[in-house]
DNA sequence: GTCTATAGAGTGATAGAC
DNA sequence: GTCTATCACTCTATAGAC
């Protein structure tokens, strides 16, 4: 019994699947502990404050990956338009070609947007900020830099929605590749 | 009492704004009831097939607004130009400027996508078709006017995403007016 | 003995259905 | 209003690592 090992940390991306596929209003305990694998004195045991501890720490997960994977591999490489061109693949490999959401830009259309409105801001602005200190480093203007910026992240969100619509992958990748290019023209 | 007057058409809309407020899951019948002013009982006599009678009846609702107001407008005027600038007026007062959500957008995200899957492609299938259609009557290519449909509508959803996430409205509105000069360009 | 991870019965409240 | 099922959550009891 007991002591199957299993610590907070292997847990949390199995509890991010859980929230992605059925929302915070729609995770219930019987999914989670079903998604987890884990009982639910376990689960109080690793999140005493309940949905709330395990969705802001889910997000926390969300954002330190983003930042690690994506934003900072943006900006630390000499030529802009290699980070560019990673964030893209990086993307695309994160969101499985479109066939997974955006958590934060589910939280982000519904209620629960205002519960955990400073992560799902902050998701955003980390977001457009990278890529948009990236344009400057290639050459564009600030302010267009930061039009641009907010033009992909927003597309990106919107390819996910049309992607799952038609349950098409492609509608997301070619949006994709759409966006870089106009990144890398000009 | 009972008799408060009350058809079932003077429901839907208010029904659309729980749906639309708290996404199908956390749309209880609490909330409905509050959100209608209505009892349960009289709810069950509108809708006997319960919350997925209601999304299907408010799906439809939402998708015959968007077929007569938006879609119809598009291509039933002379100059093509004329009816996408008429488009983009009645997306951006519909949507409120981005503080009101897209109902079909938040259902294709969630898990409910595929209860209502039919609906849900129909509708982003119409508004592409139909944007598509005035796109190649001002002359672009069938599959250039294709492409920038997809562009436009994914792009609308994605800017309701980041207009949530940072509570502005101008990020919507901006959009917007960037997608229409590009299809109005050239 | 103590600490941590586990399972799950049991709580009152609320869910959706009728 | 009344039904049962399920909700989020608490609590007790456990097993094994130190």
């Amino acid at each position: 019994m007991a002591r199957v090992i299993a610590e907070r940390e292997d847990v949390i991306p199995m509890l991010a699947e859980v929230f992605r596929t059925y929302g915070f209003e729609g995770a219930s305990l019987a999914r989670i502990s079903e998604g987890t694998k884990l009982g639910k004195g376990s689960i109080y045991h690793f999140f005493p404050g309940g949905k709330e501890e395990m969705a802001e720490v889910v997000l926390a997960q969300v954002d330190e990956w983003f930042q690690r994977n994506v934003f900072e591999s943006l900006n630390e490489r000499a030529d802009p338009a290699e980070g560019i061109t990673a964030m893209f693949d990086d993307v695309g490999r994160y969101f499985m070609s479109g066939r997974r959401v955006c958590l934060v830009g589910v939280f982000a259309l519904g209620n629960e947007r205002d519960r955990f409105a400073t992560r799902v801001r902050d998701y955003f602005s980390a977001w457009i900020d990278a890529l948009s200190a990236a344009l400057v480093r290639a050459g564009r203007k600030p302010k267009e830099a930061k039009a641009l910026a907010e033009e992909v992240v927003g597309g990106i969100q919107g390819a996910l929605v049309l992607a799952r619509a038609f349950d098409r992958t492609d509608v997301f990748t070619e949006t994709l590749d759409r966006l870089r290019e106009r990144l890398l023209a000009n």
